[in-house]
DNA sequence: ACGATTTGACCCTA
DNA sequence: TAGGGTCAAATCGT
């Protein structure tokens, strides 16, 4: 496939811009409490990596692959930056800190290479089962003494985890027809409030979802109908930790913490969230409301291992509006 | 119990 | 066939 370094510059801006907008939109909707501050942080991160993949792709276009820059500074910037056009897009660095680059990264692999000192570690993006983004993290010979050590990183594809999110965010809102009305319920309700004082939200809200509203259930379902779910999400903060509604008990808002989890429901079991991908399988959180009465009495089923969460629903074709119900009821047995 | 990591085996390619 | 890359069962950590 060709590569167009052009449209891909012009792509990884947008993006940058769009990120920025809603980094402004977080900013502006309430007051930061600390998982505010968390996202808008993450924002933060994913715009820095913006900038720097584009830096990087703009050296790669006034310079030979092999020519790389400079960077003394110690810290996690790249020391030493490089791109291939290659099909794939491999991606090097330099770096004294091969973790710090805003992403969740999972370990799959490790070799001794030869010739080399150390051994070579294999990573895969861990936000979202098919991004494929994946890295390689070498540690260099030499970096021994009073030097801090250098590793070499080896970015191999694109991440396509925010894609894959933001589509996962739109599958949810594409749910059978009761889910859809739920969400253009709770929607308007969210917009009216965003466009008065926000007065009225906890009126309103428990008729829609249920009594124990509270604000961390108004702020989780004001993030998912306004599109403002991060995406990437934070590294951690995002979905809230089940503690952020220690004070309210009753509420038992508590998001699904990881995959193959099972998630709550409101204390009249109005609302629940759970995890579901286009291949029918149990995989990462993503929200979305169902029917209690869909979900009553059964448990998710999960399995152990690397494979957590596999529970194959059905072929029909994953998240169509109209088997949303069936497969939700295939992901569940009898408890 | 479950997610993350380890690590030997296997696969692929030059 | 050797070496690099990936898989997946076993193990670890919380």
């Amino acid at each position: 496939m060709a590569f167009d370094p052009d449209s891909k510059l012009s792509e990884l801006l947008a993006g940058g811009y769009h990120l920025n907008t809603r980094l402004q939109a977080l900013l502006i909707s309430r007051p930061l409490d600390r998982r505010g501050q968390e996202e808008a942080m993450a924002f933060s991160q994913e715009l820095s990596r913006v900038f720097v993949a584009s830096m990087s792709m703009l050296n790669s276009n006034a310079v030979a692959p092999e020519v790389r820059t400079g960077n003394t500074s110690g810290v996690s910037t790249p020391a030493r930056i490089s791109a291939s056009r290659e099909e794939g897009l491999i991606r090097k660095e330099i770096t004294p800190s091969p973790h710090k680059d805003g992403y969740q990264w999972r370990k799959y692999g490790q070799k001794k290479i030869q010739n080399c000192n150390f051994s070579r570690y294999y990573f895969k993006c861990n936000r979202h089962r098919r991004c494929e983004a994946k890295k390689k993290v070498q540690q260099q010979d030499g970096g021994r003494g009073r030097l801090p050590p250098m590793f070499e990183v080896t970015y191999v594809n694109e991440h396509t985890c925010h894609e894959l999110r933001a589509s996962d965010d739109a599958a949810a809102r594409m749910v059978s027809p009761w889910t859809t009305s739920r969400y253009h319920a709770v929607a308007g309700v969210v917009d009216t409030a965003r466009g008065g004082d926000g007065g009225g939200l906890f009126d309103l809200l428990p008729h829609i979802i249920g009594g124990g509203c509270t604000e961390e259930k108004v702020s989780c379902l004001a993030a998912v109908v306004s599109g403002s779910v991060p995406s990437p999400p934070p590294p951690s903060g995002w979905p809230p930790a089940p503690e952020a509604s220690a004070s309210d008990p009753g509420a038992s808002f508590v998001p699904p913490a990881a995959s193959g989890r099972s998630a709550s429901v409101a204390d009249d079991g109005a609302m629940m969230m759970m995890m579901v991908d286009d291949t029918g399988f149990s995989w990462d959180p993503w929200w979305s409301f169902c029917p209690v009465e869909e979900a009553a009495g059964h448990q998710l089923v999960t399995n152990r291992n690397q494979h957590h969460g596999h529970m194959h629903m059905d072929d029909a074709g994953g998240l169509a509006d109209a088997v949303w119900p069936e497969h939700t009821c295939g992901a569940w047995r009898r408890a």
